[in-house]
DNA sequence: CGCTGATCATCA
DNA sequence: TGATGATCAGCG
């Protein structure tokens, strides 16, 4: 989608940025920035939050970091049903299977992450043709004690299981705000894990996600 | 391959 | 019909 060099060097730059391009269509939005708008994102499905990485000057890449790392925020577009509810849960980062000696909540990438996050929601009706769909208004959020608590609960539970060696026992079934689920290229992709009795075996990558339904609470105390 | 950005599509 | 498991694109 290209590079764009101006990066908000406060929050309050950034949030001016939020501002601007809410109520914007993807269409007026993406002629702003010379990027054509796919027919829909059965191919090009991370095209929306590369868009608003775009236009906001957020540092591209796959760097496991912040988003904004001067501003230790991360951004995620939120899509939404007419109904304002989430349609889709939000990806976090990559699951670790392998060196996970001493690894701990307070220091892991899921925490890190979430610490401070801008929300943009977006329209994600699927019969709504991405040309159309509105950006909406997006807040910063920031994990309350409830919240945090939730979100180690979960984690320790599901690390716990990798370090184990049960990661191939874990299902998205597993953690009541945060889960696990495949995340590659397709189901050829492998990397390293711990088995039964600690030997090494080879699984499909995997990757946190937050639930509908804590993104879901997120949005009622912002929108109540 | 690891990791980012995510949504798709199948099946219970 | 919604959630789980699978998949798509790009970059270092």
């Amino acid at each position: 989608m290209g590079s764009f060099a101006l990066s908000p060097t406060n929050e309050k730059e950034l949030m001016k940025r939020v501002g601007d391009i809410a109520g914007l269509t993807f269409g007026e939005l993406a002629a702003q920035l010379n990027v054509k708008v796919p027919e829909n994102f059965k191919r090009e499905k991370g095209w929306s939050g590369q868009l608003i990485e775009l236009a906001l000057g957020a540092s591209a890449g796959s760097k496991p970091q912040q988003d904004f790392p001067e501003l230790g925020i991360e951004l995620k577009t939120l899509p939404l049903s007419y109904n304002n509810q989430p349609l889709e849960t939000t990806y976090v980062c990559y699951a670790p299977l392998t060196g996970l000696s001493g690894i701990h909540w307070e220091t892991s990438n899921v925490k890190n992450k979430l610490q401070k996050v801008l929300w943009v929601p977006i329209q994600g009706e699927r019969e709504i043709p991405p040309k159309d769909r509105i950006i909406g208004q997006g807040f910063i959020w920031q994990p309350n004690q409830r919240q945090q608590q939730l979100l180690q609960q979960d984690w320790e539970e599901l690390m716990d299981m990798i370090c184990l060696g049960k990661v191939e026992q874990i299902t998205a079934r597993i953690g009541e705000v945060l889960q696990i689920r495949p995340k590659a290229a397709n189901g050829k992709a492998l990397t390293d894990a711990i088995g039964k009795d600690g030997r090494p075996i080879t699984t499909r990558p995997r990757g946190f996600y937050l639930r509908k339904n804590f993104t879901q609470h997120i949005l009622d105390e912002v929108f109540c």
